[in-house]
DNA sequence: CTGCATCCGGGCCGATACTG
DNA sequence: CAGTATCGGCCCGGATGCAG
């Protein structure tokens, strides 16, 4: 991509992580180093020669390097992204309610969707197990410690065992979408659903961000 | 441009985000509302049906209006991508070093790259008036009641005035350029130069985001 | 089978000229 | 001042080929 030529922070980060798919890469790789074929697999809609390009100028830019073993790896300033990923996800929370209808879906990807809204430590929050069914894999959410995490696979003796259309799966762990409509939605839930509430304790919807805005502009209130 | 087509925070919020420009446009918009032509000042290198465009997409996926002067604002959703913008912006102070050259540059961008620098209130920081002369007008830096704001124009009696490229004195603000190296950079220094200490007070270069990873991430498997 | 490289059509981008 | 029109070029996307 031709660069900006401003000089500006957003505009020389955008210089190097603006190019269509680069953000979606480091999702991917947040997760840890992937191969060629896994990367292709969780990035549905990408061309080959597309991933090549990227992975190329992420390189050459220092957002990632090559493994021995030949998986590809974020370095520390790539892994520097985790926030810019994060304000994103955190701002596109509105968004996912619309069904996902056909977008593609990878189940891994409900950890960046769920951790972004569960993020730091709440040390009112409950223990909780929840094995979620939606998407390719089986996916575990884990709240423990006042945190919650989210692994892949299945572990013994869940809470609640959530089995539908992610945007339904995600609705109801945010808490937007109640129990009793859940089902409507195409969710089913097995366990007791009440324990999810919890995963949310007080009314702190806003982890607390403090958006430390300047004095002017009309300021969101 | 064309939507990802993946249920998923950050490619739907790339879907609405990700043209080119955009970002840019609201970086304008986040200091109040502004009309065409001040935009098109603003983002040096645009072509004027981009910026059109851009502004009629951005009406229609909600982070804008028109006022009824005719001024474009951005709208509370648009104003919630300051913290994407910061973050981009906090992601980009290790590019802010390199050289300004023939990057355009405009001296209301300092209100982000500095403010992005010295987010949240610290009690301890001091008072401070800096005055710069860096570009298209002058602009004054303000540390007051522990926050650092930074305001068009001047004011009466500063405590230092700061004047050469833009690189230089955002270095000898964030405090990587000493005093005694900027001259060799083009910076001169109005005033007593070690009161600059008084914008960071302890040692908290990063200003504690914590960024709450998960546990899993090396995933050798 | 993995990990690319090449080719090509279409659309978005960028620069300039022009208009109410 | 605030856009509109136009056009070349580059980037994107999908298909296909191919070497280890």
């Amino acid at each position: 991509m031709k660069s900006y030529g401003q000089y500006c922070g957003l505009a020389r980060a955008l210089d190097v992580i603006g190019d269509r798919w680069v953000l979606l890469i480091v999702r991917e790789l947040l997760d840890g180093p992937r191969r060629y074929a896994e990367l292709l697999d969780g990035l549905p809609g990408i061309a080959t020669n597309l991933l090549v390009d990227r992975l190329r100028s992420m390189e050459t830019s220092g957002l990632l390097t090559r493994q021995q073993d030949g998986r590809y790896a974020l370095t520390s300033r790539g892994e520097g992204l985790n926030d810019v990923v994060y304000a994103m996800g955190r701002w596109a929370g509105p968004l996912m309610l619309r069904p996902s209808g056909n977008d593609a879906f990878r189940s891994h990807w409900f950890r960046h969707m769920v951790v972004v809204r569960f993020e730091g430590a709440d040390p009112r929050r409950g223990n909780l197990v929840v094995e979620i069914h939606s998407g390719d894999e089986p996916m575990t959410l884990i709240s423990a410690g006042g945190r919650v995490h989210m692994v892949r696979g299945r572990v013994d003796k869940p809470d609640i065992v959530l089995t539908g259309p992610p945007e339904g799966v995600v609705g109801v762990i945010v808490g937007v979408l109640p129990p009793a409509e859940a089902a409507a939605r195409g969710i089913s839930i097995g366990g007791d659903a009440r324990k999810l509430k919890r995963l949310r304790p007080a009314r702190r919807s806003v982890p607390a961000t403090a958006t430390a805005k300047a004095p002017e502009a009309p300021a969101t209130a």
